[in-house]
DNA sequence: GCAAAAGTGTTGTCCTTACACCCATGC
DNA sequence: GCATGGGTGTAAGGACAACACTTTTGC
């Protein structure tokens, strides 16, 4: 490192060689896809609109924006799902980069998935720009871009994180009954499980609290209603072990 | 859509519409950081080189570049590597974006880290610029950029992912004893597990080759060598179905 | 023969699975 | 009273954790 008598100089030296090796970057134009799973009529839904590129007209598309400068990705995320949705108490995970060079019939466009998942009731939708609607995922067929691939990457990322992760309670009410949440894995997963080992499985992990409350309205005898202890899960947060292939 | 008499000229038109979209993005340099986990003497390694910006003289790196135009990320995470080190017949697996505002000096820039993992021994490094060598991941302190947090992220990763696919094969010789088998677990786990049952474990997945083969010139009992079964894996690829969180 | 690691089984516990009946409610 | 789903227990099997001794080799 070459020395000198003014340090706050010498840095500001080095900041302009940095910037300068930045500035010989190629640039590439960036944008973020926001994956927002819900949950409504027992069925797995994805929020999409039509695309408002000519050149697609008639498809569906995943809600994206360009990143803008100085903007950081998860930012980026939040700020579209906001702009779009009017939506901001959600969370948003990072899935993965896209970057095929062909993926964008503009030019080159790298894209960065988020993903998330709520409660369809719990947030209405303000906006209705671009036809912004809940879709299912099971029969989606063709999309813009390749946002049919992030789709399936994302829902293949949400059914792997379920089953870690206690992400389908954003899907539901605040207050869910027990077959409410067994039809929530069952949709997600495409399987269907034992109701008495589901039940025993939360019941033994005792993260429902029983609120002592009763669904209402409903043409069956009414099942009891929980709340799902966050606070506890984020204190026991398993440490998984084990080795399975 | 609009209809028009001239089909190609239309859509010619579009396209020139998507570019012109696309060229009202904000354009960000890119860059791919590569995280190459070895194994060696029984601790696991990451692959570093001494950064090349004055600023950070001194301090460690990863492997990074720039993303070149048209280049689609995967490719330059393996052109980069290739470059750096000589190696090609590795994989990269994309961990995910870094893209803090302020995580380069020079400006703006975003990565994506891709990470692999190698043996060690089998690719010896041919080219050793910037003092390319293998560091021990568990003695890391300051790295350039946010590269220490890269690195904690992609080792996470590394701790999950091996515990679900056999990963772990690619940092052992062809041919490998149990007990490095069981050692290279113990490493990256950071756990330390019970012969028996991890000799159980792997038997009953019935994964391992027996080559008839016995380990040479160790100071003790040497024990049977085995060949990973990377075709039976293959074709039985778990699909996990469980909740637990 | 001693040091060092290889190799090997059993037992108890816990978790998972499969399975069937009665109960409460709305209509 | 009947249709619908809510709620519950048990038994068998499988996976996992804990644990100690004998064997083989190099020195």
């Amino acid at each position: 490192m070459k020395k000198n008598a003014a340090g706050v100089s010498h840095n500001a030296h080095l900041i302009a060689d940095a910037r300068e090796l930045v500035n010989s970057y190629p640039k590439v134009p960036l944008t973020v896809d926001c994956v927002i799973f819900g949950f409504e009529e027992n069925k797995l839904k994805v929020l999409l609109i039509k695309s408002d590129l000519a050149i697609y007209e008639g498809k569906l598309s995943l809600l994206g924006d360009m990143v803008k400068d100085d903007e950081d990705l998860e930012n980026a995320a939040y700020r579209i799902l906001k702009e779009r949705t009017g939506m901001n108490d959600v969370f948003l995970d990072q899935v993965r980069a896209f970057s095929h060079p062909a993926r964008h019939p503009g030019g080159r466009v790298i894209t960065i998935a988020y993903c998330s998942l709520l409660n369809v009731n719990h947030h209405e939708l303000k906006i209705h720009d671009n036809d912004l609607h809940w879709h299912s995922v099971s029969s989606l067929s063709e999309m813009a871009f390749d946002h049919k691939e992030i789709v399936d990457v994302c829902y293949q990322w949400l059914q792997k994180r379920i089953q870690e992760h206690p992400l389908g309670f954003n899907l539901l009410p605040e207050k869910f009954s027990l077959r409410e949440l067994q039809n929530l894995y069952e949709a997600i997963l495409g399987i269907s499980l034992d109701r008495r080992n589901f039940r025993k499985k939360f019941a033994s992990m005792d993260l429902l609290i029983d609120i002592d409350e009763m669904e209402q309205d409903v043409p069956h005898r009414p099942g009891k209603l929980y709340k799902f202890n966050f606070e506890k899960y984020e204190r026991n947060k398993r440490k998984w072990v084990g080795i399975d292939f």
